[in-house]
RNA sequence: GCCGCAAUAGCUCAGUCGGUAGAGCAACUGAUUCGUAAUCAGUAGGUCGGAGGUUCGAUUCCUCUUUGCGGCACCA
């Protein structure tokens, strides 16, 4: 007899066991329909599950975060089903759900192309259109093991394999009409409750995430629970990419790439603006928290490389040259050189900690698949810096590091920071005793922030663990910009040591860590992040003088001078245009003020100032704007500064 | 690197079922001197990414190649 409790807190009673479904059903038709599964006790099952005892019970519909997930799922099942209708010999791998969908990685006798995808989606609109009931059936391993042999399906005898060998006993086979699909659930009792949806590409993909299996086919798609939200899903991302930064870098004049010059840079003026304002504010800032800069060769002998372990891990990214019998490596990366610099002349443990930074330029050839705008690139320059201290020096230098780099992404309105901690990998240098160590103290390091972390296991560096500090772009896509990493190993590798209190010699401990991580990837994402409208301390350009006839023409490059010689970033525009034009054009360009100077101004020794976002600032004389400029620009891209000053407008 | 797709004027894109290409914006020239998101008129601009092949003829079809895009893998 159980007694069923709701989430209202009403009790049903029924006089024999039922299945979630039928609670549905006692409670009203149209709840029924729209039931995709439920939780009892908390536990989330199939909607045909069946209540034995007492309990609580919550059914869910599409409109539940959990309900969509379920129905995504589905949908990939579907894709399942529609693929073995149209392609018979098709063995289909796994089908998880992802972020706003699925996808589906299928063996497929041929490349699925745009024209199969079109089909594929057509057929599952017809299949769900039938809403047929979705079965499910716990079957012993072995039967169901029969069932995916019977059928071809390589993959899944593959994968029960796996499950057997985890001592499972039984798996959940879904059968949809005669397609079979084996998952933990839960899914839909029936495809009425799926109509939306979007197949919405295909790509490559390894058979377990293994380079060295058999590339499969992946289906992707989205999914939702009615017509309005997939509609608004399909129009993010249309207006997510118009911040795609190669697209803003190509309207703005930021930078271009060429076919010479595979994953370089070539900046042009407004882009280089960016990132020399950029460099300028890490040097200031390095040098506030304690770093001194130095600069080191781009081509050093590969014994260096040899050496430090790189030309072993790395030495198919590295780009090498021979001269005169030598042979020599482009630097793929800072702290070799580093080191170095150590090196020069004995050092004592009242030098630590030691940090030295350097914006450095680096090559690495990266696969050109991985290539992507300027996030991804070949030849980029990190705000690098190397931290050289004695062991128990790690914890507060990371701590600090944490607070520096919070302290520099607030300065770009930087809120959402994706922290990951990543550990030993399993090819790597060290005792595992100092693996633990520099895990432990990076773990505590950020525990003592309160820091929402995330652990990525084996994802460390060869020669230690580090912290990643990441952002999404546009779309969603995370990149790792700021990171600082525990190093071990390579000041050993490379004759660091320093002179001890006891007199003896020890071997520093080296922290790598950068900030922006590279300025090509940082500026990407600031490109991005601003939909190309810079805050007045990064713009290209700060403001636009122009004149209304030519009249003003000269008083208007007095205004752009004085301007300059303040130290702000003016142009002036004296095309022979009306004002209107010149203002949509500069507005366009994101100029952040435009000064519009007619016989008033002139007469007056004024400027009338509007901002890019359509604000009138009214008449006001240049040292006002100046001040108001500077005031902006001293702000930096602080979003509740920001907000505050906006108030008081 | 792997799978798929793409490459046409400075930019965004159309087009050719094989008969050497077109629009808008930009550029240039001229007129206009104008007060807060596009003044008008005219001109010029492309070996259709590169190499090879098929063909009377290729931007179009085929092969190779380069680069880019979406993923996967990689990411010191």
């Amino acid at each position: 007899m159980p007694v069923i409790t709701l989430p209202d807190g009403s009790k049903r009673e029924f006089s024999q066991p039922v299945s979630l479904m039928q609670v549905a059903e006692d409670i009203g038709p149209g709840l029924a329909k729209a039931t995709v599964c439920g939780r009892i006790n908390g536990r989330l099952v199939d909607a045909c599950e069946v209540i034995e005892d007492d309990a609580e019970v919550t059914l869910i519909t599409g409109r539940d975060p959990e309900g969509l997930e379920v129905i995504r799922h589905s949908f990939a099942h579907l894709v399942g089903h529609a693929v073995k209708q149209l392609f018979p010999e098709a063995k289909m791998a796994i089908g998880p759900v992802i972020e706003d969908g699925f996808y589906y990685d299928i063996d497929a006798p041929h490349p699925i192309t745009t024209e199969d995808l079109e089909a594929i989606e057509k057929r599952i609109q017809e299949l769900i259109k039938k809403d047929y009931d979705v079965k499910k059936e716990m079957t012993p391993v072995d039967v169901a093991r029969d069932t995916f042999a019977q059928r071809g399906e390589d993959y899944k005898v593959e994968l029960i394999d796996d499950i057997k060998k985890a001592g499972e006993e039984k798996v959940g086979l879904y059968h949809h009409e005669e397609y079979v699909d084996m998952c933990r659930g839960p899914h839909v009792p029936n495809t009425r409750v799926m109509r939306h949806f979007k197949l919405m590409r295909v790509s490559g993909a390894y058979w377990r995430g293994d380079a060295s299996n058999k590339q499969l086919q992946r289906i992707y798609g989205t999914a939702w629970n009615d017509k309005k939200e997939l509609k608004a899903h399909l129009h993010r991302l249309e207006e997510a990419e118009k911040r795609d930064h190669r697209k803003l870098a190509k309207k703005h004049n930021f930078f271009h790439t060429q076919e010479e010059a595979p994953g370089m840079v070539f900046w042009h003026p407004k882009g280089w603006t960016i990132y020399k304002t950029l460099e300028d504010y890490m040097r200031y800032q390095q040098n506030r928290h304690g770093y001194q800069e130095i600069r080191t060769p781009q081509i050093v002998d590969m014994t260096l490389w040899q050496k430090s372990g790189h030309a072993d891990k790395f030495g198919d990214g590295m780009f090498t040259l021979k001269s005169e019998e030598r042979d020599f490596a482009v630097k793929p990366m800072n702290c070799p050189c580093h080191v170095q610099v150590f090196n020069q002349g004995l050092k004592s443990y009242r030098d630590l900690p030691l940090r030295l930074a350097e914006f450095g330029s680096c090559h690495r050839n990266e696969p050109s698949g991985s290539l992507h705008g300027i996030m991804r690139v070949r030849g980029f320059t990190q705000d690098d810096a190397h931290v050289f201290c004695a062991e128990e020096q790690i914890q507060p230098e990371v701590s600090d590091f944490i607070d520096f780099l919070h302290e520099v992404y607030r300065d770009f309105g930087f809120d959402e920071i994706i922290y990951r901690l990543s550990t030993r990998p399993a090819e790597r240098v060290g005792s595992d005793e100092s693996w633990d160590k520099a895990e432990k103290a990076l773990a505590d390091a950020l525990n003592a922030k309160k820091l929402d972390w995330e652990e990525l296991p084996g994802e460390g560096a060869f020669y230690g663990p580090k912290i990643e500090f990441s952002l999404k772009d546009c779309i969603g896509r995370v990149w790792q910009l700021g990171t600082i990493q525990v190093d071990f190993s390579m000041p050993g590798r490379l004759d660091a040591q320093y002179v001890s209190e006891d007199g003896s010699r020890k071997v520093p401990v080296m922290l790598h860590r950068a900030i922006l991580g590279s300025f090509e990837r940082f500026i990407g994402i600031l490109i991005e992040h601003y939909e190309g409208i810079f805050p007045p301390w990064l713009a290209p350009e700060q403001a636009v003088v122009m004149n209304i006839t030519d009249n003003q023409a000269e008083y208007t490059q007095k205004v752009e001078k004085t301007l300059r010689d303040k130290g702000f970033r003016a142009i002036s525009d004296l095309r022979n245009e009306k004002i209107g034009f010149k203002i949509r054009e500069h507005t366009l360009q994101r100029i952040p003020y435009l000064l519009v100077i007619g016989d008033k101004e002139m007469e007056s020794g004024n400027v009338a100032v509007r901002t890019r976002d359509g604000r009138d600032l009214g008449v006001m004389s240049l040292d006002d704007f100046a001040e108001h400029l500077a005031a902006d620009v001293a702000q930096r891209g602080r979003v509740e500064a920001k907000s505050q000053s906006e108030e008081s407008q």
